[in-house]
DNA sequence: GTCTATAGCCCGATAGAC
DNA sequence: GTCTATCGGGCTATAGAC
């Protein structure tokens, strides 16, 4: 008889178990307060296979940074296909973000709290990535059509996001404990008050 | 001759040194990645001396808490006074953040970024503090008098607080590069636009 | 009270069997 | 590729001289 050693997990899920589970305690505990026993003991993936997969901690972090940020965009992009005016533009995104708050809070926490700049020394605050781009732009679209009141680009996007995001944050807190779709509307609302013209 | 040890800092001021240098360290790297040793050599205060004044590094970290919200709150009250209208007191609350995050960018980011529940079992989210509990009150009270839209109270505290804070985090992480008062006025109308009636 | 030195622990990363 | 075992290093907290 031929011993074959069981593989709990299949090799081609392991990786992508590796970076849910460092997601989830990356977020709860920070960076730094996370061990690679401590991932090997939460994803069932040995010290060794994940040493196979990435080249260090940092590394791992840097891949779920990345991915994090692309499924993001992907989703935004994809919400906005039809969508024309800037006013229902800047509500996909408010949305959007709402939506993963609820459906995934490890990755709307994600975007929000990790200070990347801790582990990654060449990494972009998360304002300068691609979704919050596009925020922006809309903003500038909104001033030249007169749908937003004249005034700095940032101070106006700042406005706007400030409302969805902080509702997102005491949502996440538990200090906000009912869905936020049922409270949607009045943020978005809110939000838009504060900029329009 | 009788040698007395030189004393490179005088003993009365080494615990506020270290708790002053403590938290810098802590805002700019993380609890957990800021070592008692580099304590030691970022204050000139040594380790014998540290464990002296506190029992352990979360005690220290605790204290730095305790002192940087009672001093926001001491600050908050003391500018209140005289105000009379809600829009006038939110405007004070605002103009506090503002001011404290040009003058004192360290403890004004030590406020919106520790996860102080990393490391203190029973720290309440700093939402359910005193000045952001004053804040909901001043809310509160604006509703009742009819300058507010009627909503829910946390989405208004939210809708107002939102814009503020989110500008003092790009202020802090340099997206912004003007000083806040410069754009404090403008910030303040849409914060107001944002909830009133 | 305050210092230096270090005990005891756990970490990230690697070595070497399979 | 994947495992277990372990090394070197840095940490928190303490011991013991002064």
């Amino acid at each position: 008889m031929v011993a074959v050693k069981k593989r709990r997990i299949a090799p081609n899920v392991k990786m992508a178990r590796v970076l849910r589970v460092a997601r989830e305690l990356f977020v709860e505990k920070g960076y730094y307060n996370v061990s690679i026993p401590a991932i090997v003991k939460a994803s069932g993936v040995s010290t060794g296979a994940i040493y196979s997969y990435f080249a260090n901690k940092e590394t791992l972090a840097r891949r779920i940074h990345e991915d994090t940020l692309a499924e993001f965009q992907q989703m935004f992009l994809q919400r906005l296909e039809g969508k024309e005016g800037v006013q229902d533009k800047l509500q996909v995104f408010a949305e959007l973000c709402f939506d993963i708050a609820e459906s995934d809070p490890v990755m709307m926490e994600y975007m929000l709290y990790m200070k990347h700049a801790e582990f990654m020394t060449d990494a972009s605050p998360i304002c300068f990535t691609e979704p919050f781009k596009l925020v922006r732009q809309y903003v500038e679209l909104g001033m030249a059509e007169g749908v937003i009141r004249q005034q700095d680009l940032y101070v106006a996007a700042i406005s706007y996001t400030g409302v969805i995001l902080r509702a997102v944050e005491l949502r996440l807190w538990c200090v906000i404990n009912r869905p936020l779709q049922e409270i949607s509307e009045d943020l978005v609302i809110n939000a838009w008050a504060a900029i329009k013209a």
